[in-house]
DNA sequence: TGACAAAACTAACGTTTGTTAGCTAGAATT
DNA sequence: AATTCTAGCTAACAAACGTTAGTTTTGTCA
């Protein structure tokens, strides 16, 4: 547990305010107040109410690119990469909770450079994503349905895993990866 | 087609610009161009910015709770009623993008009774799926792993769906019914 | 055509917003 | 001991916000 800078703090105080009423709702005065100071006081350690975004953003896109990057260059089969990636999915959620709502709800208010670097990420991340369920179709271990239903029911359950990890009282991590995988490769329906 | 009340109009143009940018991002101004009148001209029409959004997340989740009111009191088993709410949801999701939008992002900004009739409508929703869930669980029909993966797997899909339905050139509606249901209730390996 | 209502307008209001400037007390460095 | 750095403060800014008041234009129908 190493100690947190000042920045650190603060971006970590706005990442929770942030999850709660979205970025655009939260004021630098509730930032403040949230850390005992006054919102000029920010300012000594951040440059602007964008920075915070885009640091906390930026971040946790980066870790799902490193990891896609390691999924990709491993050599596996499609339906072990879809397993890993899910696992992956839900260790950055565990540990990037706040960051990951702030990637979800408040990418549209990244500006200039900072927008366009996520998209590219977040673009590219979905085009692997792609190329290995088509992998998977073609030779013969996923079933041959739509590519992009499959993408995006999978992603989607993904990304929204923050909302509720914590509200459910913190299901075992190891539970929750065997389940979701099993949802997802096996389905829901028991036959026999 | 009707002809839609200046009411309405404003409502429908101010539901887009909340779909892109989010509810507090949007200013009375920005509504007010989008329909080529001055901010102060909407209020001949509407009381507040409140009711707008009030109006269009209510809408929305009176939709979803006559939808699920109709599939507990059907009788059928209950593989059978998650079919039918996968597909309910996607007909609400092709007909009420906007609205789902506002629902998803923006329910927090609703305000005192508004807000609490929401999170009533939502948390019976979620239940009463859950309880479907464990019947099918306690009858055998569906695999004996954790009801609220399930759960959270299912509606989250359902729930983003708006976002990705019409980026993607207008997937054909009982194509994706069909595939959505069957990721869900079969998974998607291929067993032969 | 004149009367009335509907729907637009201009102007302004009081707040709130992100941010800057300048200051001060204490800690660290020389 | 003198200096510089760190990290807070007060005060204020210009811009943008939702909304109100009062006025003018437009359309409808007697």
């Amino acid at each position: 547990m190493k100690a947190l800078s000042r920045k650190e703090e603060i971006i970590s105080t706005a990442s929770h305010l942030f999850k709660e009423k979205g970025y655009n709702a939260v004021t630098m005065r509730d930032i403040a107040e949230a850390m005992g100071m006054k919102a000029a006081s920010l300012y000594n350690h951040i440059s602007s109410k964008q920075e915070i975004l885009a640091t906390l953003i930026l971040e946790v896109a980066n870790e799902f690119t490193r990891g896609m990057n390691a999924v990709i260059s491993d050599v596996s089969s499609p339906l072990e990469k879809i397993q890993t990636i899910i696992e992956m999915h839900i260790d950055i959620t565990v540990n990037y909770s706040e960051g990951l709502a702030a990637l979800n709800n408040d990418w549209m208010h990244l500006e200039n450079d900072h927008l366009k670097a996520f998209v590219k990420m977040r673009t590219d991340y979905e085009e692997n994503f792609r190329t290995i369920i088509k992998q998977g179709i073609d030779s013969g271990e996923i079933h041959a349905r739509h590519p992009e239903v499959i993408l995006f029911s999978i992603l989607s359950t993904l990304r929204t895993l923050y909302v509720w990890y914590q509200k459910r009282g913190k299901l075992d991590v190891n539970v929750l990866k065997k389940d979701m995988v099993a949802v997802f490769l096996n389905g829901i329906v028991n036959k026999h």
